[in-house]
DNA sequence: GACTGCACGC
DNA sequence: GACGTACGTGCAGTCC
């Protein structure tokens, strides 16, 4: 079969689509006729067609390189209807449903991507289809390329060819751009020359044949008012017709043979359509079993639910911050029936009470520490939950950005409305009216139920299961408790700092004015860049995408040439302290006096948490100017105090044992250091040889290991060069062919398997790793080396907190674990405990995982986080 | 409200 | 040659 490929502009047909069909919906009141008007066409391709390379582009973004151009590119237009917008994912998911790759490149539209596969593809003399609502695109007809043009509806076709254009015309489909840049464009906001429509434009293209031409021609024309706006409008149509010219060499990382149309297998297609309710086309289909979203039985009361086996929980709060905000109602299902009950309905209800402390009757939810947390605060201790569907979703794919319940059964085929659909966003957020919401929390529990089969069989089938039994699913708790405790600031250290601050920062704003010759907003960059590079001339290393760059390492580089610039490092460093800590901070203390972060568990792509509202995994300790904001970290007790224990080292321990790495392994086991050790092998020298800045230069090599950075950035880091750098890197791989030889089998790994993964079996998958795009792929490529350190370092930390958790039951130690920080945990503890409870957490930590080199865990602990050091 | 530049931690 | 290069969160400024 000979090759054909086919194109289609994704954001035009959706509009087309849109518009031309009624406005559709599922029973779950999403509306679904763009993507039912896209399903169409699809299915008229490919029965018209036999294509086999299938492509559609989508435009990203709001700005593209052609607003640079003209910044009024697309203005006037008007927005897209939220009902349209809802549906664009549902579009990409059908697309994917059909196998059919999608793309879509930023700072350019579709027609850029669309124009630089069908030129790829006529160099390769490949037929091929583009299929658009947008004129445009006729710009790209040749002799294999045609353009199928959508004329109303989405089914009716015209199709433009070489010969096609010609006939209506009179000239080949080169001059289409001609034609546009006379004309201009109503649509796409495209000027032209006013006053010249089609019919003229035709006209003087034929006689004059471009628009360069038409201009060179000008005392030709005698038409007076034409003339006149032809010669007022020159640059206008010259911009004009550059704007409407399609960019065939867009930087697109994707080439012909990685758009190759697969065979959709049905299912994914049935359980799309069955979610949508296209019942047509499920009926020209042979309907295989899948997983169908049952009808919702809302019981009148909780009382008719079966208690007796496992139950679907949801609760849920208004907003993201489940410490603080209003508990809204509790949904449960039984599989048969849902009900649901409010808050208040909760507490005096002693059955269901009993059942949710009840440990051993099964509960599956979504975002178990939300849960518990909530369930706390109306005094109920929730025991019993068995599987967390939001955990799993993270652990199958980490990449997976989790919104909401419908996010992630979205991803099984179940569609029911967002969360921003019933909530709405930013300010005009608001609970909706009862019924909605009892509707809404009903389909969410249902949700649950139903995905925890499934999700359970796909981390069975991952080897997964495990990880979620045994160490997402009981960290959860941790953290729950952890939130729920919160750690004690001192309101008045901050307030003492903020008006020593303030002093110090009034002093350099003064001293900055005066350097400058006057004032002006120090933090803004753009402000500070003019004065900086232009008024006092000192010489602009780097740019930004919006001016000049003001970043320290650009500063620091001119430290030596003006007074003001370490004025300005200083106010810099001194007003980040006072807005974001010492301020900052002070927001967020609540009235039991402590702050109370949240942390994420689902979020960062190698297992890490990350802390929000506030994010008290950054508080400052490299200088100690900043570093004194931790004296405010406080026990909440008298005679507590607070205990911080860190690992040392833990991700290079991680690579001397995943690498056996001879000389690492011996270092860790002798307790000689690392970094030393490190100069020692890549220097090829003796240890007393090794003096404090190969030391330096070693220790950012590892840094580099760690945090899986590119030479560019160990560069940056040792102000060496970048060559340089590569050596290093070179030199150290050497020196550890163990660590090189594993650097090259893990990648083979993401390579062969699509994912690498963390000595607990965490996942993350690099897609990228063979992309025909350099920088994607080295981006790849280090993010496959440097995920299995961090994520099993990631591993290690919290398994000991589980283990300390559950451990810690056991004994009267009445410490409380308030933190981590990636490789550190910070408890308050009695003082007259600190010796046997430091024995304890030591314990647990080093022995959370046997390696084959010891973890060490060094602690400390005083009267405030700064003394625990 | 969304985006950018910058800066803090690991 | 590829032009942007660990991961996060939060602040202020800017533009719409």
């Amino acid at each position: 079969m000979k090759d054909k490929l086919v194109l289609i502009d994704g954001n035009s047909l959706a509009f087309r689509a849109f518009y031309a069909l009624p406005l559709l919906s599922n029973h779950a009141g999403i509306h679904t006729n763009a993507v039912y008007g896209f399903t169409l066409l699809l299915e008229k391709i490919l029965k018209d067609e036999n294509p086999t390379h299938f492509l559609v582009a989508f435009d990203a973004g709001k700005t593209t390189f052609r607003h640079s151009t003209f910044g009024d590119y697309k203005g006037g237009r008007q927005k897209t209807p939220p009902e349209l917008s809802e549906q664009f994912p549902l579009i990409r998911k059908l697309i994917e449903a059909y196998h059919i790759k999608h793309y879509e490149l930023e700072n350019y539209e579709a027609d850029d991507i669309i124009g630089t596969l069908a030129r790829e593809a006529t160099e390769n003399r490949m037929e091929t289809i583009i299929i658009t609502g947008d004129r445009d695109l006729t710009q790209l007809v040749n002799d294999y390329v045609s353009v199928y043009y959508t004329k109303k509806g989405v089914t009716d076709i015209d199709r433009y060819t070489p010969d096609f254009v010609k006939e209506k015309y009179g000239f080949g489909p080169e001059k289409i751009i001609d034609l546009k840049g006379l004309m201009g464009d109503k649509s796409d906001n495209i000027p032209g020359v006013p006053g010249v429509g089609e019919k003229t434009a035709v006209k003087l293209l034929l006689e004059y044949g471009t628009l360069e031409e038409v201009i060179g021609h000008l005392d030709d024309i005698k038409a007076k008012k034409l003339n006149e706006n032809l010669t007022n409008h020159q640059a206008d149509a010259l911009m004009s017709k550059k704007l409407a010219t399609i960019e065939v060499h867009a930087p697109v990382d994707i080439g012909l043979q990685d758009v190759k149309l697969e065979d959709a297998a049905n299912d994914k297609k049935i359980e799309l359509f069955k979610a949508l309710e296209f019942k047509q086309l499920l009926d020209q289909m042979e309907t295989a079993p899948v997983v169908q979203q049952q009808e919702l039985i809302i019981a009148d009361s909780i009382d008719e639910l079966d208690l007796s086996g496992a139950t679907a929980v949801f609760i849920d709060c208004f907003k993201d911050n489940y410490l603080v905000n209003e508990v809204l109602p509790l949904a449960m299902t039984d599989g048969e029936k849902t009900a649901v009950v409010t808050a208040e309905e909760i507490k005096n209800h002693a059955q269901l009470t009993a059942y949710l402390a009840d440990a051993d009757k099964k509960k599956y939810v979504f975002d178990a520490k939300k849960n518990v947390v909530l369930m706390k605060r109306l005094g109920i201790d929730m025991q019993g939950i068995d599987f967390d569907v939001m955990l799993a979703s993270y652990l199958l794919d980490p990449s997976r950005t989790i919104v909401d319940v419908a996010e992630t059964a979205g991803l099984h085929g179940m569609i029911l409305p967002s969360n921003e659909q019933i909530f709405g966003k930013g300010a005009k957020m608001a609970i909706p009216e009862e019924t909605e919401l009892k509707d809404y929390f009903g389909r969410q529990v249902q949700a649950i139920y139903q995905l925890t089969d499934k999700m359970k069989d796909e981390l069975r089938q991952n080897e997964q299961l495990k990880l979620h039994d045994e160490l997402e699913l009981p960290l959860s708790l941790v953290l729950a408790g952890m939130e729920y405790q919160g750690i004690t600031v001192d309101r008045n250290a901050l307030i003492e700092m903020q008006d020593e601050l303030k002093t110090r920062i009034d002093e350099l704003m003064a001293t900055i004015y005066g350097l400058a010759g006057h004032e002006f907003n120090i933090n803004s960059p753009k402000q500070l860049g003019v004065i900086l590079f232009e008024e006092l001339k000192l010489p602009a290393a780097k740019k930004t995408k919006t001016g000049y760059s003001t970043a320290v390492d650009v500063l620091e580089g001119l430290r030596d040439k003006h007074e003001i610039i370490p004025a300005i490092l200083d106010y810099r460093q001194l007003a980040k302290l006072q807005s974001t800590y010492v301020e900052g901070l002070q927001k967020m203390i609540d009235e039991d006096g402590k702050i109370h972060t949240r942390f994420n568990q689902v979020l960062a792509q190698t297992g890490r948490l990350s802390s929000v509202e506030p994010n008290l995994q950054n508080i400052p300790i490299r200088l100690d100017e900043g570093r004194k904001i931790r004296k405010a970290f406080t026990a909440s007790e008298p005679g507590w105090v607070i205990f911080a224990a860190d690992y040392s080292q833990i991700e290079l321990r991680v690579l001397a044992h995943i690498t056996e790495d001879k000389s690492m392994m011996d270092a860790f086991n002798h307790g000689i250091d690392i970094h030393t050790k490190t100069a020692m092998e890549v220097f090829d020298v003796d240890n007393n040889a090794v003096d404090a800045n190969m030391r330096r230069q070693a220790k950012a090599v590892n840094f580099g290991i760690v945090y899986g950075i590119s030479d560019y950035g160990l560069s940056q880091s040792l102000g060496i060069s970048r060559p340089a750098a590569a050596r290093f890197i070179e030199d150290y791989l050497e020196s550890f062919p163990n660590v090189k030889q594993y650097m090259d089998d893990v990648i083979q790994q993401a390579k062969r398997d699509g994912y690498v993964s963390t000595l607990l079996n965490r996942r993350r998958y690099i897609p990228d790793i063979n992309a025909r795009n350099f920088n994607a792929r080295g981006f790849a490529e280090r993010t496959a080396m440097n995920t299995p350190i961090q994520g099993s370092a990631a591993d290690i930390i919290k398994l000991a907190m589980v283990n300390y958790a559950r451990e810690i039951r056991k004994t009267d130690f009445k410490a409380k674990l308030l933190l981590q920080v990636h490789d550190e945990l910070i408890f308050e503890v009695p003082e007259e405990e600190i010796e046997a409870f430091s024995l304890f957490v030591k314990d647990m930590m080093e022995n959370a995982m046997e390696l084959n080199v010891p973890l060490l865990v060094e602690s400390n602990y005083g009267a405030s986080w700064y003394e625990a050091k």
